[in-house]
DNA sequence: AGGTGTGAAATCCTTCACAGCG
DNA sequence: CGCTGTGAAGGATTTCACACCT
């Protein structure tokens, strides 16, 4: 059972495995790839959407203030993150756009294509059968499985789907890399060790399960549940201060009133 | 521009808010809800399905060795976690389930019906305005919104499509609290803008754009271009690590054989 | 014994603030 | 002068390890 990735902050497997030793050993191999936190190599990829999205409005020069606006995060944050792939800035000017696109791409290692599985097609299956994002950066889908023979050969978005029964064949032929788990709960794990004996490296999980996945392979969940319930812990947190601060002051601060602008 | 947490990992806002300073004095009032860190929130979440599935399958104790393994987390972790609402284990022999369920439920926020709008009935909006998985943990889907003329009135999942015009009207009416954004990025901001101005306080955003928000208001985004973003980054990283070995020790890793512990 | 609860250490991430380049 | 790039400080989160209860 292997680490699984939760939304940026990371963080399982305390033990170190046999071949960490072969690792640890060769800093200087890996410097470039593994030197990048988490948490940034999620951010940049947030920057390349913007930078692309400014890319085609013609604009060929930004500052770090003002990407880091585009994108949410302050400044500092920005140049740090950008400063773990390299130094293509130039003082007192800014980025060049397309420099900092390509470099980006390059470390999210985009200029390979990803070919992806969709695996349960239902109401989110299809949704993302259709997701144009997908393929129009870099992330054809190259496969669809489902259980249902209603389904066979039906095309989504273009592309047959098939039996989960052929998921390890066919996506061992078609180099499928990333599979997409879409499926009921009841059946994720299973389907999920078919990818991986098909030679899938990475999945992203929508099903409400902990995948169990041997080291080698990396999972992402999208849970959209707990997306839930951290936005109602939010409101009831909200709540009770609201609540602590009229015990407080007497004074309830008013509902509409926008605290900042934007 | 508010907060706009991205994935757990939150972090921009550095200056402190009105607000902010009536709050820092009440440390005793808000004591529950405050301290519990972002990232333990997201796992209680977790934990929370976990001991529901248990619970059904008629466990009544368990242990945070078990527990943990269920999430895939680690257990310190877990315990850890779960000392941030309070201590309901026993010693020597484990966690009740019904009261770990109860705890979690109370501190997420659970006892409130939090409801749910989804505006942008595409492939998406329609998978999760059938998603079970709302209704069923406390979330019941109040309004769905579009603009396709087509849709107007057309039942998906039971609810009737409204029109984006009436957000407001019908958010403050029938008190949506969350609001959920299915739609194509261009119209998103536009979308967000009249979800606040109905009073929704969070917002779990699906369009690839970082959206402006009052302070008040909190966003969680989930952008799938992202994920498969950061798969890609791993899948190049390990790339990299397999080929740095050959290079440094000549042999070269067997392909199931795990490269980097963690 | 067996397992929780938690200070303290270690690690990871963010923010500050400023030296230095164009 | 303006803006990048980055050490160093500051926070937050994770992990350790053990006292303490049952």
């Amino acid at each position: 059972m292997a680490a699984q990735r939760d939304q940026g902050h990371n963080g399982d497997q305390p033990p170190a495995t046999v071949t960490d030793v072969t690792v640890r050993d060769v800093p200087a191999a890996r410097e470039r790839a593994r030197a990048i936190p988490e948490a940034a190599v999620a951010r940049l990829a947030v920057y390349l959407r913007v930078l692309s999205a400014m890319g085609e409005d013609g604009v060929t020069t930004i500052s770090s203030e003002e990407l880091a606006a585009a994108a949410g995060v302050n400044s500092a944050k920005l140049r740090k993150d950008l400063s773990y792939i390299g130094s293509y800035g130039t003082r007192g000017v800014g980025y060049d756009v397309d420099v900092l696109i390509s470099e980006i791409e390059r470390i999210l290692g985009l200029t390979r294509k990803h070919s992806v599985a969709v695996v349960g097609i239902g109401n989110l299956g299809h949704a993302l059968a259709n997701y144009g994002g997908f393929p129009s950066r870099g992330f054809p889908v190259a496969a669809l499985f489902d259980v249902d023979p209603d389904l066979m050969g039906v095309p989504v978005g273009g592309i047959p789907v098939e039996h989960i029964e052929d998921i390890e064949s066919i996506c061992r032929e078609r180099e499928v890399t990333i599979g997409v788990i879409a499926t009921p709960p009841s059946v994720a794990q299973e389907v999920c060790d078919r990818l991986v004996s098909g030679g899938v490296q990475c999945i992203l999980n929508f099903a409400p399960v902990v995948l169990g996945v041997p080291d080698h392979v990396e999972v992402r969940k999208v849970d959209l549940a707990v997306e839930m319930q951290i936005l109602s812990f939010h409101v009831a947190r909200r709540a009770d201060e609201a609540q602590a601060e009229v015990t407080v002051d007497g004074t309830r601060p008013g509902v509409g009133e926008a605290v900042v602008g934007r």
